[in-house]
DNA sequence: CAATTTTTGATACCAGGTTGACGACCAAAA
DNA sequence: TTTTGGTCGTCAACCTGGTATCAAAAATTG
């Protein structure tokens, strides 16, 4: 398992870099966010450890130009703890986020999580059928059944099922949603993500006043959640 | 196995080559739609990865070029998953639709499909009969029959049955029903579609105002339902 | 030319999407 | 404790644009 630290202070990077070897990693280093792009297009990596503060180029740019063409876990470190910082590292397409300082343990178990995370979506996309208790999706035939019976979705409706599908059990920031199904300019208009949600709801799930299927992640966002994923 | 990426972006560029060879495909790069277009004119590919989003000709436009002249298999790129894209690409003639960020696994995986597909169809052939209730098509002898009475069906209308029959319970959009039955140019020309489709189900729907066989999913397209399937 | 097929026009209708109003809930501030 | 501000969920009205249908015009065919 490779993992590609990219901090700019190198007791940072020291520490962190015996931390996860000392756990049979193989871990990579870069001083900044162009040296750390730089290593990812030569070498492969399967985590990327981001700090979000970092001379030139921020986290938050990296991590977007990273996602613009990959799907690898990133786990973003920050000094601050501010709600804002951590929906805008989500929105950048981060996968998690931990606040310094933090022990080891605690990254080492985060790490675990991610990397757990990234290859049970990995294994689920290739397949065309989605299946979670009584909820089946085939995404081939764009036909969705509950419990047998097929349940007819709007084009909307589909596209934000599908979305939060493939990205089961993460959080998608409301901001996410809007521009991946609507587009980049209804990105704010968080009224019509509630609405259709609730319409979303009330045809999959058993109990809508109690979703078991798609949780609210208040001020972020919403999140599929799945067990056999 | 020769795979053409078309992409502005240097770091996809550089990624998708890198992930690419890694398992043994020869990869040919290409920094704009023209630059693709030339390359594919001077040298043979299997595949072209093409990415929507570029300044100067887009995605669509390439794809549309293309079409005109080859039948490669396209596998297009898009930061969006709307629906609406998604359509308008695989209308343009492209194979597949591949949301970024993506995993190089997911790539992988589809490239196989696509080119598995592209090999199976030079030698694919439908049943010669189709039976449903009391519908039944002869495509030998292009006869149809409803409980027992043939039934005269232009040939549009029978052009346009067969290719639903053929993808009985997956919906078609009207642009795929409309550039595969009438032609690319007249993809837009959805008020014809309906017509006929009207037309059509008056003569094999038993009830034409609820019809079962003939489904419309508004704004998207229509489905031939089957049991039997 | 006549017959059939296809396209086009006109119109009524309906589903999906958006918007606004309202209440529930929670947490921070007074 | 009460107030206040913000987010979320729900309902319903409204509007847009997609859809069905009929009929007439145009194109095609033999």
């Amino acid at each position: 398992m490779r993992i590609l630290v990219i901090d700019d202070e190198p007791q940072i990077r020291r520490a962190l870099k015996m931390g996860l070897e000392r756990n049979d990693y193989q871990v990579g280093l870069a001083g900044s966010g162009e040296e750390g792009l730089d290593k990812m297009a030569t070498e492969p990596f399967d985590l990327v450890v981001l700090d979000l503060a970092m001379p030139g180029m921020d986290g938050f740019d990296v991590c977007k130009q990273i996602r613009s063409w990959s799907q690898i876990p990133i786990l973003v470190l920050s000094v601050r703890d501010s709600e804002e910082d951590k929906i805008k590292a989500l929105d950048c397409g981060a996968d998690d986020y931990l606040t310094k300082p933090f022990g080891v343990g605690e990254l080492l178990a985060r790490t675990r999580a991610i990397i757990r995370r990234a290859k049970s979506s990995e294994a689920s996309s290739s397949s065309p059928i989605f299946n979670e208790g009584n909820l089946q999706v085939d995404f081939d035939k764009r036909i969705v059944t509950i419990s047998g019976d097929t349940v007819h979705l709007t084009p909307k409706e589909y596209d934000l099922l599908q979305m939060m599908i493939n990205n089961t059990n993460r959080v998608l920031t409301h901001r996410q949603l809007l521009t991946k199904v609507w587009g980049l300019e209804y990105a704010e208009d968080h009224h019509s993500l509630r609405v259709h949600v609730a319409n979303l709801r009330n045809k999959i799930e058993s109990d809508p006043t109690r979703p078991k299927l798609i949780q609210t992640e208040t001020r972020i966002g919403y999140r599929f959640v799945s067990s056999v994923s």
